[in-house]
DNA sequence: GTCCAGGCGTCAA
DNA sequence: TTGACGCATGGA
């Protein structure tokens, strides 16, 4: 077994999984088991180092962005004038933004829509068992998350056992999509504004679920998510004005840039674990 | 019982 | 272009 080893001032495993971005992944031994679509990993925390044990080293080095030095986001973060995003950045220092597979994201975050993270981790794994393939590893037996083609084989009835709601048919439509030639290969290519116009061109992707999916399956960090808890923080902490999601999410991008995306999840896991509202 | 969650599509004005 | 509303489900 191969294993990577980092040093963790601007790595924390725990705080990078659960703000929001991963859904795959789950307590072991001294750390958490990942997974990301067929490959697994173990990552744990040594005393100063991150040690991530995994058959997938290549995939795993760029899936955390471990070339990535976070010195300039974390100070344009802290030195930025507002108190909350310092806190924010502060208590989140290890945070990275996952290169997360396309893929997965796109169908993940349909998921995710007017839905919390309990609920959102439950049914993509229901998913996976449902119709993933049964891998074995070192650590144990798990679930890939479904090909194209074993997404095919969902029915309604199975969507309305797994518990999807009314977001099946956003499934079944986009699987049609996928099954008529749209490629997400080809969106790689598309610059922001064109991948953006893209999907949300998808039934069941309007601009919070897009903006998601650049992020963390297309690693466009020039985005900046709006949720309802964002739109908390906006409110409160940044003394905002206006009533648009769409265009909160615009201002953060003018004042962020190339960094909005890493400031959107240091602000998110601080609302959602650190204060815990 | 009501409200809410990493919202979106639809339709009236 | 904007605002209200329905939508599935389960936990608080």
């Amino acid at each position: 077994m191969e294993s990577l080893t980092v040093k963790s001032e601007y790595f924390n495993p725990i705080d990078t999984l659960s703000c929001g971005q991963v859904f795959r992944y789950k307590p072991y031994d001294k750390g958490y088991l990942l997974i990301s679509g067929d490959k697994i990993c173990y990552i744990y925390k040594e005393g100063d180092d991150i040690v991530i044990q995994t058959e997938y080293k290549d995939y795993f080095y760029n899936y955390f962005d471990l070339s990535r030095d976070y010195f300039n986001i974390y100070n344009l973060a802290v030195n930025y004038g507002n108190q909350t995003l310092k806190l924010s950045a502060e208590s989140g220092k290890g945070i990275r933004i996952l290169k997360q597979d396309a893929f997965e994201m796109l169908f993940t975050f349909i998921i995710s829509q007017n839905n919390n993270i309990k609920r959102i981790t439950a049914t993509v794994e229901k998913l996976c068992e449902k119709v993933g393939k049964k891998l074995t590893s070192p650590f144990g037996d798990y679930y890939a998350f479904p090909t194209l083609e074993e997404l095919c084989a969902l029915t309604d009835k199975d969507y309305k056992e797994l518990g999807f709601g009314y977001r099946g048919k956003y499934f079944i439509c986009l699987i049609e999509n996928l099954k008529n030639g749209l490629s997400i290969e080809k969106l790689k290519g598309y610059d922001d504004d064109k991948l953006y116009s893209e999907l949300t061109s998808f039934c069941g992707v309007g601009d919070k679920v897009a903006n998601c999916v650049m992020l963390f399956g297309f690693f466009r960090t020039k985005t900046f998510p709006v949720d309802t808890w964002i739109e908390k923080i906006y409110l409160e902490d940044f003394n905002g004005n206006l009533k648009d999601r769409k265009k909160m999410s615009e201002w953060f991008i003018s004042e962020f840039g190339d960094y909005s995306g890493y400031i959107q999840q240091y602000l998110f896991h601080y609302v959602r674990n650190v204060i815990k509202l």
